[in-house]
This record gives C-alpha cells, structure tokens and sequence, in this order.
DNA sequence: ATGACGTCCTGCCTGC
DNA sequence: TGCAGGCAGGACGTCA
C-alpha cells in the first residue's frame, strides 16, 4: 500500500523518465478510475500538454502540465505506476490487443489507464481498482478532492514542528493509532508506518491520544519523521502490492519490527507480536514494549 | 467538531 | 478440486 514513502520513491524514479515529454494519447480502460472530470474532459484535456514536473503531497503523486495543469494519481491499496519504452508507434487503440499475449502481458493485466507520451507508455495499473486518477486547471477544487485540500502539513518539512504535531493531537479522545491515520494529522502516514513509528516510541495504539505524555509525544514525533525517512532511503516498503516504477521491490520490509510481523517474535524482548482491529483497521504491536 | 463504523473494490487466501 | 466467504485497506459518508 503506497504511502508517503512509496509514493517519494516514485516520484523521484518517474521525474528523469517523463518530465519535458509531452502527451500524445490517452486511453482509459476503466472509467470509474477517472475521479474528475468526466472521462471524455479528462482525455481532451490530457491531449497536447507538457509534463513539466512531477512532485508529492502526502500519499498523492501529483504531474504538474502545461498551463498550470495537474494530473492527480491516488494509488490507494494496489495502484502501480508503469514507464514502458515505446516497442512499436502504435495507436493506443491497438495497444491492449498487441500487447496482452506477450511479453508485456502482466503490465496491461489491471491497466486502467495508459497514457502515451513521446517516446514511453505511462500506465496506470490498479487490481483493487480503488485508486483514482484526476485532472484539475489551476483554479479548479472539487469537491472529490476535499481530502488533498485538508491535508496537515508535509510531515518531513520544517513546518510540522513539535508544536503543531502536539497541538493537533493533544486534545483528540480516539485511539493514537486512528489518530495518526487522519491525513489532516499526518499526511501521508498509513498504516504500515503509523504501527510502526508507535512501536518506536514504545506507545501502545489503544492509547487514547490525549493521554500521552509530552515525553511520549515528543518520542512519537521524532519516530514518525524517523521511519518516513528510513522508508524513502530504502524506498519504501513491499509486502504484497507496491512495485517501483520499473517493477523493482522496495527494501524497508526488511526493517519492519511489527508490521506484517504478527505471531512473530518481537525484534527487542522476544514476545509474540499481537494483531487487533483498531479502528477496522489491523494492527500490529509489541505489549510487552508498547505500554 | 469528533469518534465510531460502514462502504467501496477485487485478488487472494483459507476452510469446508 | 471447487467454491463461498472473509480479508486487505485509504478515504469518505453517515450517524450519534
């Protein structure tokens, strides 16, 4: 699942591969993908515009046009990127049928969406098909992006201090792991590292948030910068779906210490990692560590 | 405003 | 073997 880390990481392999080429085609194989505007104005305004940069806002991968244009990707659960070279010239109505018994076959399985530039196919693959895909001018905010527009700070940038991450958390009667899960608390954490960053700091996620400490909340922010970090310089996480833009795995799985480590020993005292529904969501801590 | 919970979606895994 | 059912989970809608 692509979170802040993962969606770094892909951001920062795409720049090199797309900026400065300019779109071609569009080709949406699943049209509820498209989250604004309507399919036919998001291709027509797709046509003819400039990549000119690509940047991240939380776990949104954002492909800055021509004009003042954004192209918006939320990768959700599964949502992959794709680069591929351009093999033959071919107009994208031909691509899926050309495509789908070769070599390339398992790029194209859950496309939703392809989008050619000049010398490269950019494809937007999303099994679960929750991801979401939009396009807005520089004065449009819908309402489908209400979320993008109430995102706290950037959780590595020198804005989200110490003081905002207590001020925003402190008053809050949910449990700490919900807590950190709100993208206008934490943008851009998800699951993975919010149970994470909360075995670090030793809290245990049933902890409601107003009840920690100053010194609990103090260790909790410094592991939440410290695991976004560590996440991006081992390009982020794979268990089951996240891929980097060129299919490789990323790497901090191999220094997860409770996430997807259930049943496991604890990498600190050897007890058992136990598995609870917060929140509908599972998660993963120590109790021997986490109080 | 806040918190708890249901819904979306579909591949994959488990169990009978 | 095959199929049903549950699970994964980010964001958002609904309700109290």
């Amino acid at each position: 699942m692509p979170e802040l880390p993962e969606v770094e990481t892909i951001k920062r392999e795409l720049q090199p591969l797309i900026i400065n080429q300019r779109i071609k085609d569009c080709k949406i194989l699943r049209k509820d993908i498209i989250g604004y505007p309507s399919p036919e104005r998001f291709c027509r305004g797709l046509i003819n515009e400039t990549i000119q940069d690509v940047i991240r806002r939380a776990k949104y991968l954002i492909i800055v046009l021509s004009n003042g244009k954004r192209l918006i990707f939320h990768l959700r659960l599964s949502g992959r990127i794709i680069v591929m070279d351009e093999e033959k010239d071919l107009p994208l109505k031909c691509l899926e049928s050309e495509f789908k018994k070769t070599q390339f076959s398992e790029k194209f399985e859950f496309a939703r969406l392809i989008i050619k530039l000049e010398n490269k196919y950019l494809i937007f693959s999303e099994p679960r098909a929750l991801g979401r895909v939009y396009l807005i001018k520089e004065d449009e905010k819908p309402d489908v992006l209400k979320g993008f527009y109430n995102l706290s700070y950037e959780p590595l940038s020198p804005e989200y201090d110490f003081n905002y991450f207590k001020n925003k958390i402190r008053n809050r009667k949910a449990m700490i792991k919900s807590v950190l899960l709100d993208q206008s608390i934490c943008a851009g954490v998800g699951n993975i590292y919010s149970d994470e960053a909360l075995f670090h700091s030793g809290i245990r996620p049933t902890r409601r948030a107003n009840t920690l400490k100053i010194e609990e909340i103090f260790k909790l922010f410094l592991a939440i910068k410290d695991v976004l970090r560590k996440g991006i310089d081992e390009f982020g996480t794979t268990v089951s779906d996240y891929k980097r833009t060129d299919g490789k795995s990323g790497n901090f799985q191999n220094f997860l210490c409770v996430y997807d480590r259930e049943g496991k020993p604890c990498k600190k005292c050897g007890k058992e990692i136990i598995v609870k529904k917060i929140g509908n969501r599972s998660t993963r801590y120590c109790p021997e560590c986490q109080k």
